[in-house]
DNA sequence: CGATCCCGCCACATT
DNA sequence: AATGTGGCGGGATCG
């Protein structure tokens, strides 16, 4: 196209010449000289110029219609720079020009396409998320705004923001560091921390009403601005700059506006902030006083600082109806909690995973070094002491995914069957005995979207709801109840595990380990780091549904994640058609002190690493879409069919269960491996034992033991979103807690959400439960070793072919309930299963070549909606 | 028509 | 004075 352009506007554009900025040209590449022979100025030599430039000069001289259509070319080129059409010749451009002209231009210029937050995603696209400490990245101002085809000014705008958040450093004029997220987590958390200072506890920002949030700051505000002003808290950790002077200048505003912006998330009890509850507080009035024109310059401010934080997946954007009506709002979906602290569990969503593309390399790498960094190992895990190592970081990726749409969908379904769950759950839970029911959450995710929609405090809801859950510990203590009625979906989508339940159930996201008695654990990492980019959609779906509450059955499992477990070869069908919920685990042993240390912040143990991966899988809110349909269908039918089954233990989980059981049976090893999903699995993770076979699986990837494996899948998802738990190995490894008691699963808990949020995944040392009867459903829970077994094979597919339907399937945790529930399959198993599928696919893709995975099928995913995606499982799940 | 936010002028800071 | 930074807000575009 641009070639046309040229070509029509050569005859022009030689003529007068003008000046044209050549400063801008700058660095482009050269392009080909295919088209555009025409003389630039002067120099006639076609090549030299980059693309730009020449556009540049020709739109100066051009006509002003010219400008504007040359300059959106501009824009493209440098991304894209080669397309070079064709046809020069296609005449009828040329001839028509004008008109055509004008819809080509029209095309591709468009004003989205300089977008703040898109040029802001090529920006990061250049660097790694987790650069090597051994490398330095140094950023030129000049450079890359040659590169990226815009003025410098532009890149101030997202290099201040990115600043504030420390992943980028100045250390000279037109030069920054690059320091990737690694110190990511670390800044928010300080942000969080200064942000209760001057803010005070969480705010309140919000209140909602019940349905209808609000937002009030009013007063809370004010006290901010009295802090606000320090700047001390932002930066404290910026020193460097500090010299003296700095701090006069305005300053920074850009910068402080920023952090003041994240902080208030991080405060947020609901993390939504409305724009222009945040252009008052930064305004530091706190009354509305605040004359109109700073207001909207503020407000335009924040939309700059938004669209970057957009970009790096730490915010989305929502709408939030309040009284009035519906207001721009932005919800956090980056990592709430770190380690030290516990905020409120979800935090992130979904993010979806545009960018992976972008970053290719790029994101590998992070991804991987990610995951080798951490993993998420809980040492001690099981003994109270939790040390887990881990950060968590989430990572979240680009969010920008169109995909949402269905979430809306998919928030509906997840709404109505959060209905029911709640119901069903309240009733279960009744049951003192049974803690609470577990939940997932494994959808914070979700909330978002329904959020919309859903006036209701959904988001409110489902954090607190989330603690309530867990077991554990501090980790979300607050919101306990888990009830309200209202509370959205989440609440219910989250697998509640039930008490009894020696289950657990993790949110779909991705990773997690837990480590029964090794404390290492092996992380894969890499797999699900893997994942994210790929599955990254597909893996939330896993978290969301969780809302059976089902006491024990493995409904639980379910609901949100698919969880799978079963596996055995022929199980593997069965397997199959259960997929979707998340899975619980089981875990048998009990942890003992696990719990207090669980309660803990859990500052250890996260594996945060992972977690960041996955978060970014997580955050997509591609995923989460996927997983609250998925999640929420089967739910209801397994809820139903949870009821019924429930009655007969046994049948139900069978993976679950069984594994439980299992578990039981084999105490040693407490191990779990955890695989991450990859893209495919998204979903499900996988725990194995390590004890077990000796190498019956052998992750790929991982190092780990191969284990044979009882595993255990657990969605990733929620994982991500929520802390793991780890139950006690299993037996006695631990000490051996009572079985009922949640004891080991708190452990698990612990580490976990110290990673995370707050959710907790659960791990039901149960055994207790049922494992007998329950036994899983699918197999033959008994035998330990048919899990094991089933795994491997799985595994062993997974690695060779990875592809394999069935294997999958029978991994998730669906399978349980379809196990127990044949009848419902149907229904559920279609959502469910394509997660599985898929889940399984790329899980196994992972643990041979995570990486490779992440091309093949990321790529692919990423090209399918998330949405597509499904409907393509759904439809194979029917056989 | 309100929400977004691109664009680039221009002031202040630094060199 | 030149150049780097970045506040700021007009007004175009989007939805």
């Amino acid at each position: 196209e641009n070639i046309f352009d040229r070509s029509r506007m050569a005859p022009k554009t030689p003529i007068k010449n003008e000046p044209v900025d050549l400063s801008k040209q700058k660095g482009c590449t050269p392009e080909r000289n295919p088209i555009t022979p025409v003389k630039l100025v002067d120099r006639p030599q076609p090549d030299p110029w980059t693309p730009t430039a020449n556009l540049k000069m020709l739109v100066s001289a051009a006509s002003p219609d010219m400008r504007d259509r040359e300059k959106k070319k501009e824009l493209f080129r440098p991304i894209e720079n080669s397309e070079q059409s064709d046809t020069p010749d296609s005449l009828p451009y040329d001839t028509v020009d004008d008109s055509t002209v004008d819809e080509f231009e029209k095309q591709r210029p468009s004003r989205k396409q300089k977008s703040l937050g898109l040029l802001c995603q090529k920006f990061l696209a250049r660097y790694p998320s987790y650069p090597l400490s051994t490398e330095k990245t140094t950023i030129s101002l000049d450079e890359v705004a040659s590169i990226l085809g815009v003025e410098r000014r532009r890149i101030y705008d997202i290099v201040n923001v990115l600043e504030s958040l420390h992943l980028v450093s100045r250390v000279a004029k037109n030069q920054y560091c690059w320091h990737g997220r690694h110190n990511l987590n670390q800044t928010l958390k300080m942000l969080q921390e200064a942000g209760k200072l001057q803010y005070g506890e969480p705010m309140i920002f919000f209140q909602h009403k019940e349905q209808d949030l609000e937002y009030k700051f009013g007063e809370q505000k004010k006290e901010t601005i009295p802090n606000s002003q320090d700047r001390p808290l932002l930066d404290s950790s910026e020193p460097d700059c500090t010299s003296a002077s700095a701090n006069s200048r305005k300053d920074k505003s850009l910068r402080i506006m920023s952090q003041k912006f994240v902080m208030l998330f991080l405060v947020s009890k609901t993390k939504i902030v409305t724009l222009d509850i945040a252009a008052k507080i930064l305004i530091e009035e706190t009354q509305d006083t605040v004359d109109h024109s700073k207001f909207k310059t503020k407000v335009r401010r924040l939309y700059d600082i938004a669209n970057v934080l957009t970009s790096l997946g730490l915010i989305k954007k929502v709408h939030v109806t309040e009284e009035r009506g519906r207001k721009p709002a932005f919800k956090w979906i980056g990592p709430v909690e770190f380690p030290g602290k516990t905020d409120e569990p979800r935090g992130h969503s979904p993010t979806s995973d545009p960018l992976p593309g972008m970053q290719r390399g790029a994101c590998d790498p992070c991804k991987i070094s990610a995951t080798g960094k951490q993993k998420f190992t809980c040492n001690a895990s099981f003994n109270g002491a939790q040390p887990c190592e881990g950060t968590r970081r989430k990572v979240s990726s680009e969010p920008n995914s169109p995909r949402q749409e269905r979430q809306d969908e998919y928030c509906s379904k997840m709404i109505s069957l959060a209905a029911v769950c709640r119901q069903k759950i309240e009733e279960d839970t009744r049951n003192p005995s049974i803690t609470s029911p577990l939940s997932l959450l494994s959808i914070p995710g979700e909330s978002d979207f329904c959020v919309n929609p859903l006036p209701q405090a959904v988001f409110p809801v489902v954090q607190a709801d989330v603690p309530s859950l867990s077991l554990s510990d501090g980790v979300s203590s607050q919101a306990l109840q888990p009830p309200t009625p209202a509370a959205s979906t989440t609440e219910n989508g989250k697998p509640t595990l039930l008490p009894n339940q020696p289950f657990l159930c993790f949110p779909s996201s991705s990773l997690f380990m837990l480590c029964g008695g090794l404390q290492e654990n092996n992380s894969r990492e890499t797999q699900p780091t893997a994942g994210d980019v790929g599955s990254r959609s597909t893996e939330t779906q896993a978290a969301l549904p969780p809302a059976t509450s089902q006491k024990r059955s493995s409904h639980q499992c379910a609901s949100p994640s698919v969880p799978v477990g079963n596996e055995e070869p022929a199980a593997k069908k069965q397997t199959m058609e259960q997929s979707d919920v998340p899975l619980s685990l089981a875990v048998p042993k009990k942890p003992s002190e696990s719990h207090k240390a669980e309660s803990t912040p859990g500052s250890g143990c996260t594996p945060a690493e992972h977690l960041e991966a996955f978060h970014l899988d997580l955050t997509s809110p591609v995923a989460s879409e996927g997983a609250d349909k998925e999640s929420t269908k089967p739910l209801e039918s397994q809820k139903q069919e949870k009821w019924s089954q429930n009655k007969d233990p046994d049948e139900p989980s069978p993976g679950k269960e069984h594994i439980s059981k299992e578990n039981a049976n084999q105490p040693f090893l407490p191990q779990y491996l955890y695989v991450q999903p990859t893209a495919g699995l998204s979903s499900f993770n996988f725990l194995f034992s390590a004890n077990q076979a000796p190498g019956a699986i052998s992750l790929a990837a991982s190092p780990l033991p191969s284990l044979s494996v009882p595993c255990v899948m657990v969605p990733s998802a929620a994982l991500a979103s929520f802390p793991l738990v780890c139950s006690p190995a299993v037996t006695s490894t631990l000490s051996p807690v009572p079985d009922g008691s949640f004891s080991a699963a708190t452990s698990m808990n612990f580490s976990m959400s110290g990673l995370t949020s707050t959710r907790p995944v659960f791990i039901g040392t149960t055994a207790v439960v049922t494992p007998k009867v329950s036994p899983v459903p699918s197999v033959d829970p008994q035998q330990p070793s048919h899990p094991a077994l089933h795994l491997s094979p799985v595994l062993a597919r997974s690695c060779g072919a990875v592809k394999l339907d069935s294997p999958v399937c029978m991994g998730h945790p669906v399978t349980l309930l379809k196990l127990q529930q044949p009848s419902s399959t149907p229904l559920t198993p279609k959502s469910i299963r394509p997660a599985c599928h898929e889940a399984f696919f790329k899980t196994p893709g992972s643990l041979g070549d995570p990486i490779a995975w992440k091309k093949n099928e990321g790529n692919q995913i990423r090209n399918a909606s998330s949405v597509q995606r499904r409907l393509e499982i759904s439809s194979t799940s029917p056989d």
